[in-house]
Parts: C-alpha cells; structure tokens; sequence
DNA sequence: GCCACGGTTCGGCGCCCGCCGAACCGTCCC
DNA sequence: GGGACGGTTCGGCGGGCGCCGAACCGTGGC
C-alpha cells in the first residue's frame, strides 16, 4: 500500500514524467522524433521494433504525458514532439546519459568508434537545428570568428549578426517568438555544444535552402554537397572529413 | 527475449538514466538533495518513508547511475549531487514534470495554494542559488536595474558588474571554473526562471554571509531577516510579502 | 570486551508494466 | 459495396522491480 505522503511534493510529477523515457522503446520513439517531423504511428512502430498495437499504447502514452502530440489525418496518426524546449530536454537528457553511467555499460568499445564514423555522427539535424560535427564545427568557427561570443553565456554579436545578414541567415523571421536567440544544445555524438535557438534554427534552414546539405536517405543523417563544403570552407574555414 | 538490437543506439541508455528518476522512492531522494548538501543514507531514507535497507538500494543505484556521489566517513555514508549540472538537470525536470502532464492530475486544485504559501515556496535555496518567490524577484530586479541582461540569453552587464562588486558580491572569486558566470534556471514553484550559475552561487553566498537569510529548520527553506528585508528593499526595490 | 548503531545483503512477496496476438473499427481506394 | 490498410482495444503472459523483514558486518563509544 504504502499510501503515506511523498515527503517532497513534486517527487511524484517528476517520477512519472521520467517514466515516460524509462522505456526503451519510448525512449527510442522521443529519440526517433527528434528530426523534428511528423511520423505515423507505424513507422514509429517499424523504426523501433515494435507490433503496431504496442507501439499505439506507447504513444498514446506519450501524448498524455505531454512529450508528444498528436495530429490525425485521415486514417494517420501524425506524431511529433511537443516544442522546441521539449527537444532540447530530451537531447539534453539523452546528452547526460552517455556522459554518465559508467557502470556496467553494454558499449563494446569499438562500438563509440563505429557510432563515430557514421553518416549520423558527421552532420545530422537536432530537431530544427545542426548537429553532430558539422553543427559543433560551425559552432567553434562562429566562436572564433567573432559571429558569436561566449563570455557570459552565448550571444550574437552586432557585427556578427551584419554578417550573419550578409550570407542570408535572417534573425527576424518569423520564428522569432519568445525562443532565445541563440541557446547552448548539448551534442550526443560530440559531448561538446553545438548551437541551438533561433540563430541555429536559421541556420539550418539556410544550409539546406541553399543545397549545402541534404538529407541521406529517410533519417536524420545530412550529406555536406560539394557547394556547401565549399561555401562552409570559404565563409567559415571549415573543413569536414 | 526481445533481443532484437534498438534502432537508436542511444536508446538504452537514455532509458536506463530517465528509469533513475522514474521512481517516487529515488525522484524524492535527488529533490531532497537539491540542497546541495551531503545527507547521510538514513536521514534520506527516513525523510522519503522508506526502511533503511530499501534506502541503501535505491542510493545505491543513483551512484552507480552518476546521479549521486558518495563519501564515507566512518560508519556514515554521505550522499550528494554529482554536481552543479546534474542539479540543474533534475530540477529542470522537475519543472518540466508540473508544467507539462496535464493527465489526471493527482493535484486537487488548492494544494497548489497550499504549496504556494509554504515556507519553501516564499524562499529556498536551489542547490547553490536562491529560489522561490524571492530567487525570482531578485532574477527580475536584476534584469530591470540593467544588472543582468536577457537580450541575448542571459548575461552580467560591466556596470552592474560594478555594481555587484560594491555591495560585495565577488564573481572572480574561486568558484569560476568553467561554470557559466550566470543561467537561467526554472523555478518549480513559481515557474519562472531565476538566477544560477556562477552569479547566483555568490548572491546566496553573500545573503548568507551578510546575514539577509537564514536557514529554517534542516530543510531548504529560508526565512529573510528583518536587515534582510531591509537591504533587498534599499538596494532592489525589493518587497516581499 | 561489550553493546549500540549505521549500513548492507539476501530472500521473498506482490504489483506493475511492456509485450504480443486476435478481434475490431474507421478510412481510403477501386 | 468490397477489400486493403492504418490504428485501437482487449486479454493474457512473463519479467522486472520496489518494497520489506531478518540476518549480518563494521565502526565507534563505553
């Protein structure tokens, strides 16, 4: 029974929201999401490894829960993550947990160099933004170039924000909202941050607007076209494996 | 079996770190220690209703998850945090947990107002800062006095630098680091964000030192003093109710 | 030396939960 | 209208896990 009160009120409110990734397959589901898009429910359920009918109860778990909505069309069920924040939670969580835990990890080692070398690891996108090491790359190279500086906290400079305008990243858009301008998201690939918020929203779009990226296959994964090695090379001195 | 191997490769652990907190017995114990201070297993596994031995288990798996760490002295164990970021992950989680999960809410509308009035509500500590009502009227202050400055993500301004260094708030002093000189951190009470990092490390440093708060009781609540008022009310323009 | 006490280990109990297969419902296509 | 298909509901199974009490171990005090 144990029905005596928790000592801490909100223990409970944390508890059951943590249980909501302390399943693998959810887990795998919120990580799935991640992309940003909208999946159905039974490619969430083929993605993970899962029979449809679990794969149902998961999500509708989910969604109460209010990590996941919903969006029916049709005889499809549209699923994406809540927000940007909640994609910012769940990568920052999943960032923590590969950082720690180092029990009895089941990584045989070569397993991080493999995980490493893949098309995921090299550039992929973070829910709206950049990441892996192409987006930690740009991030350095922003730093040092002035664009953004990391004193206190990450900021966009007035000169860099010109610069910024100059290559046809616009900071106004209309996504502006009441997201922070330019926020700090951990990588689970690099454990170094890459950036996140507005500027990296921006960003991203711009890469892919511009033909400097495109996606590899139905996933996250992104190829870097040879204009945009160039473009990366010329504007920023990157230089990607 | 199941062993079929999990379409993300991130997926287990993240499930196995979320299943640390996804327990009312573990999640109580990780809120109780947001104090920042050491507890010792018997007083954890008293302040959360639990036997010693369920306690030793529970405290147990939070270390070996990285979540705590320990420190024995003598026939004591002493647990803590694992450090400034994992107290912030926990408690922005814990405010993400009561702001998201509109469910079937356990919550019967005026424990809300109950929670609101309590001690910990008004003032508190949150690991190393100040919290509550009065962690996040400082936060506000701050920001309207031009001390701190949220265009751009947080950041400390050079005059209210000089500010704080008048009234004796130091932020060169050893506890620098690499810790971000100030964040934002949600308040769970308020729901509001208030002031961490390395600024808020010294102001609640310097609220203790010169006497504004004093602890209640053992746990994490504060009580401003009357000079304390006084100070917050010369200084910020600061009333409290 | 003895005893008190904090902490741990172990066995066992009971519940919860994730999984599946089967049946069912609603939508879309032909 | 009929059939294909995405999605849901339900029953049942199995495993995992959180809890406790009891026995045990080591430290510290007398």
């Amino acid at each position: 029974m144990s029905a005596q009160p928790p000592a801490q009120p909100s223990a409970q409110p944390l508890a059951r929201f943590a249980g909501l990734l302390a399943d693998p397959t959810r887990a795998a589901i919120c990580l799935a999401l991640l992309d940003g898009r909208a999946w159905t429910a039974s490619e969430l359920a083929h993605h993970v490894g899962v029979v449809a009918s679990t794969a149902s109860e998961q999500l509708s778990r989910l969604v109460a829960g209010g990590l996941l909505v919903e969006e029916r069309q049709g005889r499809h069920r549209y699923l994406r993550l809540a927000g940007p924040d909640t994609a910012a939670l769940v990568e920052g969580l999943a960032a923590f947990a590969n950082t720690s835990a180092p029990g009895p990890a089941p990584a045989p080692r070569n397993l991080r160099e493999s995980v490493r070398r893949s098309a995921e690891a090299r550039a992929r996108t973070c829910y709206d933004h950049l990441a892996g090491r192409l987006g930690v790359g740009i991030a350095d190279a922003l730093v040092a170039r002035g664009v953004v500086a990391d004193d206190t906290g990450l900021a966009v400079t007035p000169p860099g924000r010109a610069w910024l305008a100059g290559i046809g990243v616009d900071l106004d858009g209309p996504r502006r909202g009441s997201r922070p301008l330019v926020r700090s998201c951990l990588d689970w690939t690099e454990r170094r941050p890459h950036l996140a918020g507005v500027l990296g929203s921006a960003l991203c779009a711009h890469a892919r607007d511009a033909g400097w990226v495109e996606p590899i296959g139905t996933g996250r994964a992104l190829r870097v076209t040879p204009p945009g090695a160039d473009a990366l090379h010329r504007l920023l001195g990157l230089t990607l494996d």
